[in-house]
DNA sequence: TCTCATCATATTGTCGACAATCAAAGGTGA
DNA sequence: TCACCTTTGATTGTCGACAATATGATGAGA
């Protein structure tokens, strides 16, 4: 398949990617992750050593480590002696992750409403800002980042770093889950809630924070098309293109 | 400090690791995750990669994958060229994994209140007898292994990958908690509690359930003594060897 | 024309050697 | 006797080369 694989490659090569990383490693890994969260880098896509070495100019072994960690983490995927891909999804990875968010997404938003202040709530509403212009000028993977932004912030609130490094990663995840699932033309609309879910806060009220998270998250989830495994498609464009013949 | 060294290397060489784990790589993980939740490796131990890989017969770049990957899974922490040691958890670390672990258990137990079936229950009730067992013939470090498989076997009842995996995570760090800051002489006494809460599942009693689960997770973590930094011990006790001599 | 076996290439897996760094021991001077 | 500097040994960090494996191409046979 080498169309397929230079569409990755390109993929790759253009965004995302700075053209001269520092040799930290850290930065890297920050770098790759970074790409995949904010959708640059969609799902599937193969992760080349020999290529990533070359763009970030490091030895393999580097890039190894850093695909190990990442693999870790869930956003790519390691299969041996095939390599490193962008982590494809299935359809109970998805619902797996959203009830997983939904616990640890409750229970920040109960402790959150105990501990924000002022610098906090101005971050958030710079956020939910932020978000607004994203979806004015219709860019999606923006909105997307943005929106996890904001429950990374509240996340932060909590000075709790366990739970923020798992909600980090459950974020993460998620942006493969709507690049994978996302119904077509759908947008994410979830401008309001988040503005509901902030005023909650401030109030101090962590029922109603909860509830309206809670809620919240339920919308995502509910915007996703998750029924199809999706993507025996690339099949079903080959027959839409050539009806009968060869 | 030749001593504490030697200590540490012995402390790796005869228990828990075997003599020869296969060149697997996942298999010296989970044998080296496996020594630190059963407290066989406590806190603080260095982990040297020569020692290692002459354990386990591999070559050192395999034993330094494992150890990146252990890093990031929190019970290993990697100092730049000083290399890898078991995490010694600081009292906010402690207080933040309890935190994060009561949520995760509550949405664990209720979810597990509506799927829990008989071989289920079979499994959870051996488990609660042989936590009784390791109790009546004093096995402290088999009672915490033990008590903390009842939590994976709840989590893995789910069904939910996700969650069974941050759980796993959450109960190995805790066990490093646990050997950091235990009272000493101050037994963990959680056996009615497990009982009490796997009838509750039984009778599919989310919330009853859910309460117990929580009142549980809270009598462990008050069963620490988690003020004081714990180990500015070596001076007090170099101060009361040596009233005021020398 | 189709199927199957064989081969060539690209990619990953593994290892050992060398360089860089740190901690402790030993030595020098005040 | 104490403090400080230098040296030595041990440990980790980094890299390049080679081996193993999978993928795609080529060609022979039915």
């Amino acid at each position: 398949m080498p169309q397929s694989q230079d569409t990755a490659d390109a993929e790759l090569g253009w965004i995302g990617i700075p053209e001269d990383a520092g040799p930290d490693e850290n930065a890297i890994y920050e770098q790759i992750h970074l790409a995949i969260a904010r959708q640059d880098l969609s799902p599937g896509t193969r992760l080349r050593e020999d290529h990533l070495r070359r763009i970030f100019g490091v030895s393999r072994a580097r890039i190894r480590n850093v695909l190990t960690r990442l693999a870790y983490a869930g956003v790519v995927t390691l299969e041996p002696n095939r390599g490193a891909s962008v982590t494809k999804p299935s359809p109970k990875d998805a619902h797996d992750n959203f009830v997983a968010r939904r616990a640890v997404e409750d229970a920040i938003v109960r402790i959150a409403a105990g501990h924000i202040g002022p610098a906090d709530r101005a971050l958030l509403t710079a956020n939910i800002e932020a978000e607004s212009k994203a979806r004015h000028d219709g860019d999606t993977a923006g909105m997307v980042w943005l929106s996890g932004e904001f429950h990374m912030l509240l996340a932060r609130i909590t000075g709790n770093r366990i739970l923020e490094g798992i909600l980090r990663e459950l974020i993460t995840r998620e942006a493969l889950v709507i690049s994978t699932f996302e119904r077509p033309g759908r947008p994410s609309c979830s401008h309001d809630e988040h503005h509901a879910i902030l005023e909650a806060l401030c109030a101090g009220d962590a029922d109603r924070a909860s509830r309206l998270m809670l809620g919240h998250l339920g919308n995502v989830e509910d915007r996703l098309d998750l029924d199809p495994p999706k993507k025996p498609a690339d099949l079903a464009e080959i027959f839409g293109r050539h009806p009968t013949r060869v």
